[in-house]
DNA sequence: ATTCGCAATAATATATGATATTTTTTATTA
DNA sequence: TAATAAAAAATATCATATATTATTGCGAAT
């Protein structure tokens, strides 16, 4: 998946958003560009490129004048985010399964093959691949609404999931069974065309999903 | 409103969305460095800057060292931006009905009347202010859903609604009479609280401009 | 003594023009 | 006509200069 970057832009770009993400540039941490340069061994005006980029996406907050940092991270954020996904993933599926076919079966058929594969080991206690279980759950995600014949949809759900997503590597913290079980009804009811099924688990499993994070991250540090 | 903007960037910025969404950049020319430093008097990494920023918005379209395109337009997109622009606008509309206080009142009451004043103008023959109308038209359609207790949605709003309205300029036509109605109707119902109503007209609203645009696009040159 | 205001200085962000790569066009040859 | 090579144009990247913001230290007033 990840094949080198043909451009320093796209590769910077590509390796911040990541570590915006996974939480290695921490919330509301300034990006200082002499900083950035060095780590990312991109020049100055190339950092600018990326951190306006991210700036629009929302990963980054820009202040005139003042430099570039971190989105900081809150409760009320998460569940706007939470809530948006649910606005934007319910719809998408609706029309997913009306319109999907074979091979959008295919797709969603390996994609949760893959799921349940990591969820298990993950069930086992084997912590280590945090970051592949996450990819596997976001092509899961995508794989279901893939056919809802919207690329502005389809776009738009790709950065609210990853802002879903930072704030649950924030935490990192696994849901365990509930979760599992609630991706196979999904799988089940989108193969079964049963659209309010597959509605109401996926809302269901991202109001779970949010509850968890939110009780998780009053215990944090900062 | 628009005060000189501080910073180069920033100012760029503003512009160069504005040409595109008013189209005098038209949908699909290339926009070549060289051509933008001296039309916006601005260095090419400036330039690069902005450019990168609105393509992350969805307004320039990105080519890997190939340079940067103004988005192109097609009644797919149009539809896709409408149904999406239904899907949002809607859903903060009922939440904002359901949370707005006597400020979200007042300010809705300043909004349409604005609106109207100048809709009658428009009504009458004088089309000298299309820049103005469609201010108020996306002032009052703001200032409706500005209650919804969700910046993340009122930042995806305002950039979708944009692009509609980049459509609405294409192809230059005011539909008259009903639209006016049907933001008196929306105004009514909000202020009664009657978010049925409210939502029922404000989507007929849009798809009636969809259907709209779509017709006139059909006669267009390109 | 402590706070407040105001320089001077340091740190940082913004903006530019120059250079290195890549793509596109044009010209040449088989 | 197609393939290939040279030339031109455009993009991507960088190092540096300028402008702005943040910090520090000093002295005056409370």
């Amino acid at each position: 998946m990840s094949q080198t970057a043909p451009t320093v832009g796209s590769s910077t770009y590509e390796r911040i958003k990541h570590d915006i993400i996974f939480g290695e540039l921490a919330p509301g941490v300034k990006l200082k560009l002499d900083g950035l340069r060095d780590r990312y061994a991109a020049s100055v005006s190339t950092l600018r490129e990326t951190l306006n980029r991210l700036a629009s996406e929302g990963f980054v907050q820009a202040a005139e004048q003042r430099g570039f940092f971190v989105r900081p991270v809150s409760a009320t954020d998460l569940t706007e985010i939470s809530e948006l996904r649910i606005l934007l993933e319910c719809s998408a599926l609706e029309t997913s399964i009306a319109c999907g076919d074979a091979d959008w079966e295919g797709n969603l058929v390996a994609a949760h093959h893959k799921l349940h594969l990591i969820e298990q080991k993950m069930l086992d206690g084997d912590k280590s691949q945090k970051e592949l279980w996450k990819r596997y759950d976001w092509e899961f995600h995508q794989a279901l609404i893939q056919a809802c014949n919207s690329e502005n949809l389809l776009t738009l759900h790709g950065t609210i999931f990853d802002k879903y997503l930072r704030y649950q590597m924030l935490v990192l913290t696994h849901r365990g069974a509930p979760a599992i079980e609630e991706h196979k009804s999904m799988f089940d009811a989108a193969l079964a065309r049963d659209v309010a099924t597959a509605k109401r688990v996926l809302e269901g499993h991202i109001r779970s999903g949010l509850d968890h994070t939110l009780s998780a991250m009053k215990d944090l540090p900062s």
